[in-house]
DNA sequence: CATGAATGAGTATTCATTCAT
DNA sequence: TATGAATGAATACTCATTCAT
């Protein structure tokens, strides 16, 4: 790889840094961490376990992060960022909008499936670090949430969706998704992942009443339904 | 339950034991630990400043509880033994079993609005009793989830709910009002309550689709329909 | 003795507060303290040391000094304290002012003599407490320096001592006392205590020069000699 | 001074060391050292921040330097160096010798005063290198008294100064201005410093007692005045 | 020669729990 | 029965020193 060579520079005085290997060195370091973290609790954590997962000194933690939390708050906002690719990667392969929403809740829910490590460091997070404004998992929801508002809104524009606010959808889909994510992580999962989704969907796509109590509710839930 | 009984020794001497202040020294130390544990967080909670707020030695706690996880896991059991209280005296008060999901998905959602303490210590017992197989929230829930199980197969049965497998729908309900109720304690609720209730099950119910999106996507999602 | 007494106060509840007990103990610490500070140094000492010096738990330390530091600068004044006491006792069994000085200056240097410890925590305290305005021996020196002052203030007014400004009497006395101590302390006595204080009261009483030079240097040092 | 001296190698080859160069580096660093060992104290001193202030890397600190404590000792030393020499210019300027005294005592006290930096770093040094068994300041005091003590006898040889051992004459002398710069360092000095130094010689050259007084106390002080 | 990345020993303080009173 | 004095295990972070480059 190009990007790990070391470019000789002719006239460097000392010890040269090498900056990829700084870089490699701080994702070793924030999966050993992710892992460990989620195992054993922020708190139950000694940084010697991390170090001693990694082979390195304890000090050489402290030469990348500043301190146990910061650490722990970077491998949070780590495992957000990679959600987020993850769903964003499964909306691409799809391009029928309502089928966008099973593969996204889908990828959504096989992230933490496949990653359980960092449901725990969401709950660790909020645990430890009270005081933080918003928990990192809703900073990303929020930078997030504005496309699927658009996409809902769209749907609404062509008819193929009920006149609902689109933020009332997007809530109850997150929502749900976000419910659903920490049962199966507390309880352990039961159904297959992508039929859970689809299942998710299911409901909220078509609702549960039948054509004839849909009748007889009438106005009261079935607001404008063009 | 048999566990909390306290088996009568028929004549005893002297000064006779007042069970019940035995009892209510019990809540008053529930309430200040639940206050307290919320407020600063489990590990950052000394057990001194509980015996403070009760004006108590600290020796005393140990006479009521053996240790300061099971004060704070007594803490968290009361709290959800309310939320479902909470809960059941909401659906008492309405007759339509549609309006009843209505009106609990209200209460649960009210219930944590004004004791939001509850939900902090939800976290915190994760957090910290990560051993424990199931967090005492879903031991509640699953105790409390068959009568919406039956509810909802009576409604099917009825012909007001199409034929959706109940387990789905109350998985769809629960984790929905759950995930909102998180959703709401770390971001801060926008809607009113009720507004909030109404809109999941408005969802729920009728679904997003329109009527020609319905018929066009025909068998996929509309299992049996009747 | 009777302020050790334990003077049953017949209700109290639980275990009663023996306040003799707590007093007994601090000064035992300090003991232990000053002694050990002195032979490692601050920095050097772990507080574990102190507890075992004492047979008890390094917790107990903490319920009698909030901090190292603390513990540390409390055993300092104490020193200073006792040093006070001491010169002030020798002053009292002597009448003549002059004799008296010689007096002080004996117990000065006796004290440091017999409590070297002492001399070292003066020397760690300045090292390890920078900020501190003043150091602690300052503070008791200038609470004690009025009444030396008065002291010759008034050998000047009955025409025992040249008219010479007391402070400058004081400041050459004291710094010639303390600089002496620090000098024994760091190179070895080797003159009799006695003797020495004696020399420097008879070299600042007398002077060095002989008559003849006296006359010769004439008025540039023999401010008025009445 | 044979340990620092570099035996030259004949004939090197290559490009040619430069001696002075090191000489100089040794130096700054010295400097740099002595002053912010001062500033924050021997532990709370970082050599990074050494190596920072220097911008140089904290390995080359090393190749001057063999450990932190060595670097340390090397800057007092240098220190008392040159206290040494600043007295002795200030001796050569003056003449006679009783003036002499006062010119030492003057460039002894401006010294500290201009270098307050060395006056915390001889307590440095004996709070942190509490063994070795003399501080610097004594030995190079040791060195330097045999010429005083020679000016002393010679003085009295010629009559001008009584028969008072020389010993006790540069004792209290040199303890007291030891005890005055001290006093000066901790408190802050009050007095322009050439009127402290000749108020300090003026009680010792003249002693503070009346005429009347010192005929008073006749033989008990006065010993033999020739 | 110079550098700075890596190391890991070293330490003050807190707090759950016990138990003498 | 209630108390609070005593305890000691447990833990993050720094920085002198080394040595590969």
């Amino acid at each position: 790889m190009p990007t790990e060579a070391k470019e000789k520079r002719p006239a460097a005085r000392g010890r040269p840094r090498d900056p990829s290997l700084a870089a490699r060195r701080r994702h070793e370091i924030l999966d050993a961490a992710a892992k460990l973290f989620a195992q054993r609790g922020f708190a139950a954590t000694d940084l010697q376990v991390v170090a001693d997962e990694l082979s390195v000194g304890k000090g050489t933690l402290y030469r990348y992060f500043p301190s146990k939390g910061r650490l722990f708050l970077a491998a949070v906002d780590r495992g957000m960022r990679r959600l987020r690719e993850c769903v964003d990667a499964a909306c691409e392969t799809v391009g029928d909008p309502l089928e966008q929403i099973v593969a996204a809740m889908g990828a959504y829910l096989g992230f933490f499936d496949a990653h359980p490590e960092f449901a725990e460091l969401l709950i660790q997070e909020r645990a430890v670090f009270r005081d933080r404004k918003k928990p990192t998992y809703f900073e990303h929801r929020e930078a997030n949430i504005g496309r699927w508002r658009s996409l809902f809104a769209g749907l609404i524009a062509e008819g193929r969706i009920r006149d609902v606010p689109p933020e009332q959808i997007t809530n109850v889909l997150s929502n749900a998704g976000y419910g659903t994510m920490f049962t199966n992580f507390f309880t352990g999962r039961r159904r297959p992942l992508q039929a859970q989704a689809r299942e998710i969907v299911d409901v909220v796509l078509h609702g549960i009443l039948t054509p004839a109590e849909r009748v007889r509710r009438g106005a009261s839930g079935g607001r404008k339904s063009r």
